[in-house]
DNA sequence: CTGTCCACGGTTTTT
DNA sequence: CCGTGGACAG
């Protein structure tokens, strides 16, 4: 850390930045706000992450030290820029240490005392395919007992449990409000819930929702943990809070609650996670859960021009009124958004090339410009064009890159390493090894698990087992618990297994301080590189992706870190560290929720059709519809200076080959279109279009 | 008990 | 059109 306490303080009145020159006096106000509780409720581009910025700047400045501040942003990377900001801001080095998202945060916090709890400090966590295998196991096993085999799928009980985590309610409560239809499930659902929980804690792992309920559960249970870190965070922020769920805002209130040096930052406009559990009455409640908020609102809009916020305000005037806001352009009067209408994604994605040409021309950089649509493979027509056209681009998929498979076959070395009772982790590596089936790996694990348990005793609960000595027991006596268990190992896959429990020996040789990279090319060089060969047809781009890993993995050098850095970048963020999208200019593809908070000088929002978007699924939902079309507004306000919006007249019918008629989406059909330049290209013979695709 | 082959179902948003 | 899950043969 080495920031020394009030480093950087200077008397009231000398102060390095000059705060009035850079911020409107309603900005001013939040970021001078005295101690206390405070609200900033803003619309979209007035300022908000730059008020919050200035004000991390203003409390250093004042003498808070940096690692005394708690800021919470929705994405790691938000926060650090938000750092490097004020870094600039001060003229000089800041780390805030309790800087990221929530569950980053909490992270943090478990690593030092999760052993209270049950846990053992070196908790592997799972991301979600990971925790729907477990889920699915849970089914699994539970057959046994009760053999209902219509019911509902592993996904949607995933999903239940996840919901009920994220707003602090019971499975019960959770299914009779949202999915009243499984009512007769409850029972089955509870059980699996219970058989989930239980599997994770025997194997010492925690879901993305755990970190959040199980620091919660932390401070409830140990006060004076709780007061340690009431007293460490002398001022919290919270960026985007209209996105939070009940378990992070009654996180929040914990911590919170002995000084009320709380400050938060939202928009209810731009709530667009409920599906996830956040709910914007956090934001609209704040006031009367912290008696006494000062109240900031900033009126004007920095980031777009009149024309693109008429349409904007014009959407979000059709949704009951949550809170009433101002919101006054201050750039100059610009061109009307264009409405282009067209007769499918191709052309759609023929009209997209052609205008970032025509930017690229004028000398914009391709970064600025970016495609935004509701789901990841409304983007499919726009990849293949931009691919054609030679035009780069990045683009956020689904999966994350650490979540790919081949990416998993190798970190599940690293996580039975650094966990060894990690039962996904041993279950995915015996599964790879060929003659190892489910039974097998049965009787194996059973085995391993007994073995495990005689030789080490009960699990070391020896306190805070940090980063530093992860290396102590476990990971040691692995390879002579594999090789222990040898006899269970069908004959066949013998050698297979002779393989493996010499790479452990490897890496054991390696020395105690599992340092994640060298500890990867062994794992290559014994074993992966071939079966990755064997079993992918791309395998060379697949190959590829492993030295970006490996690249990635040098930065590291504890494992454990490694891991956890993993499993808790955000989508956007891992996409990042790969080092061929990095420094290229490029245009930027991505769905709108990933947008969130960022600004481009161009967006084109494709794909605007009733079902697409607003999606057919989320308008189920009560209060669906409203957020989708406050997604629509987060998408709309993303751009500075020119909006394009599409409406495609068809589409290829998912499945066959043949064509999908699709309305207009109300989105569009709902609001003035003086308010666009409406372009008609239907009639246009534009290149490939789906007809002649069909026929050729 | 494992591995392969086929049929079916289904496309929302993510830490 | 793609991935997953279920049926069956080796
Ligand atoms: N006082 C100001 N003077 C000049 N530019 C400003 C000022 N305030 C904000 N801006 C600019 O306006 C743009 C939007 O700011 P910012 O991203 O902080 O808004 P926001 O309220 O967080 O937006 P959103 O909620 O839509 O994500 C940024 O480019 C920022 O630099």
């Amino acid at each position: 850390m080495g920031i020394e306490p009030g480093q950087f303080y200077r008397p009231h009145g000398s102060l390095r930045i000059d705060y009035k020159k850079s911020l409107n006096p309603q900005q001013l106000a939040a970021v001078t706000a005295p101690d206390g509780p405070a609200l900033v409720i803003a619309g979209a581009g007035s300022g908000k992450t730059r008020t919050l910025t200035y004000r991390v700047a203003y409390l250093i400045e004042r003498g808070v030290p940096p690692d005394q501040l708690l800021l919470l942003t929705f994405t790691n990377k938000a926060a650090d820029e938000m750092m490097n900001r004020v870094k600039l801001l001060l003229g000089a080095q800041i780390v805030c240490p309790w800087g990221g998202t929530f569950h980053s945060v909490a992270n943090k916090i478990l690593r030092q005392h999760s052993h209270l709890i049950g846990y053992n400090n070196n908790y592997t966590i799972l991301d979600r395919e990971d925790s729907l295998d477990l889920v699915k196991a849970c089914l699994k096993e539970l057959d046994v007992d009760i053999k209902p085999k219509v019911g509902p799928r592993a996904e949607v009980i995933t999903e239940i449990i996840s919901k009920a985590a994220n707003t602090a309610a019971s499975i019960e409560q959770t299914i009779q409000n949202e999915y009243p239809y499984l009512t007769p499930y409850i029972s089955l659902i509870k059980q699996t819930s219970a058989l989930y929980e239980q599997k994770k804690r025997e194997s010492n792992l925690m879901d993305f929702d755990d970190l959040l309920v199980k620091c919660k559960l932390l401070m409830e249970e140990f006060p004076e943990i709780l007061r340690h870190y009431q007293e460490r965070f002398q001022h919290i922020l919270v960026d985007e809070y209209q996105d939070t769920n009940k378990l992070q805002s009654e996180l929040v209130d914990l911590l919170a609650s002995r000084h009320r040096n709380i400050m938060v930052v939202g928009d209810d406009a731009q709530s667009i996670y409920g599906w996830r559990g956040a709910n914007f009455e956090n934001i609209l409640t704040f006031p009367s859960r912290y008696p006494g908020t000062r109240i900031y609102r900033i009126e004007y809009n920095y980031r777009s021009t009149p024309e693109i916020l008429a349409v904007a305000n014009a959407s979000i005037a059709n949704n009951p009124v949550q809170h009433r806001k101002k919101l006054t352009p201050i750039r100059p009067a610009g061109k009307k958004p264009t409405l282009i209408i067209c007769r499918d994604p191709i052309q759609q994605a023929w009209f997209i090339a052609n205008k970032i040409r025509e930017f690229r021309e004028t000398g914009l950089r391709l970064a600025d410009i970016a495609v935004l649509y509701r789901s990841h493979f409304h983007a499919m027509e726009v990849q293949l064009e931009l691919t054609r056209a030679g035009i780069p681009f990045v683009i956020t998929s689904g999966i994350r890159f650490f979540e790919q498979s081949h990416v998993k076959d190798v970190t599940v070395y690293l996580k039975l390493l650094v966990n060894p009772r990690d039962e996904l982790a041993f279950r995915r590596l015996t599964l790879m090894l060929p003659g190892i089936g489910p039974k097998t790996f049965d009787k194996l694990w059973r085995a391993y698990l007994s073995k495990l348990e005689a030789l080490k005793g009960p699990e070391c609960q020896n306190g805070p087992s940090n980063d530093t000595n992860s290396r102590s027991q476990a990971w040691e006596s692995l390879p002579e618990v594999l090789a222990a268990i040898s006899n269970h190992v069908p004959s066949p896959s013998k050698t297979e297994w002779a393989k493996l429990v010499g790479l452990f020996k490897t890496i054991q040789a390696l020395g105690p301080q599992l340092t994640p990279a060298p500890i990867i090319r062994k794992i290559m060089e014994a074993y992966l590189d071939n079966y990755i060969r064997l079993t992918y047809s791309n395998y060379l781009q697949r190959l590829e992706d492993i030295d970006e890993l490996i690249a990635y993995a040098e930065q590291f050098k504890s494992t454990n870190d490694f891991l956890a850095q993993l499993a808790l970048l955000t989508n956007l963020e891992s996409e990042e560290t790969l080092i061929a999208t990095y420094a290229t200019d490029a245009v930027r593809l991505s769905t709108v929720h990933q947008a969130k908070g960022l600004e481009f000088e161009v967006v084109f929002l494709i794909m605007l059709c009733d079902g697409l978007f607003p999606n057919a699924r989320a308008m189920g939902i009560p209060g669906g519809l409203y957020e989708e079309r406050r997604l629509f507004y987060v998408g709309i306000t993303r751009a500075k200076t020119h909006l394009f919006i599409f409406y495609p007249e068809c589409r290829r019918s998912p499945g066959s080959q043949g064509l999908e008629t699709l309305e207009i989406s109300r989105f569009l059909s709902e609001i003035p279109w003086e308010l666009f330049e409406v372009l008609d290209l239907r009639s246009y013979n534009t290149p490939g279009f789906y007809s002649s695709f069909v026929s050729s």
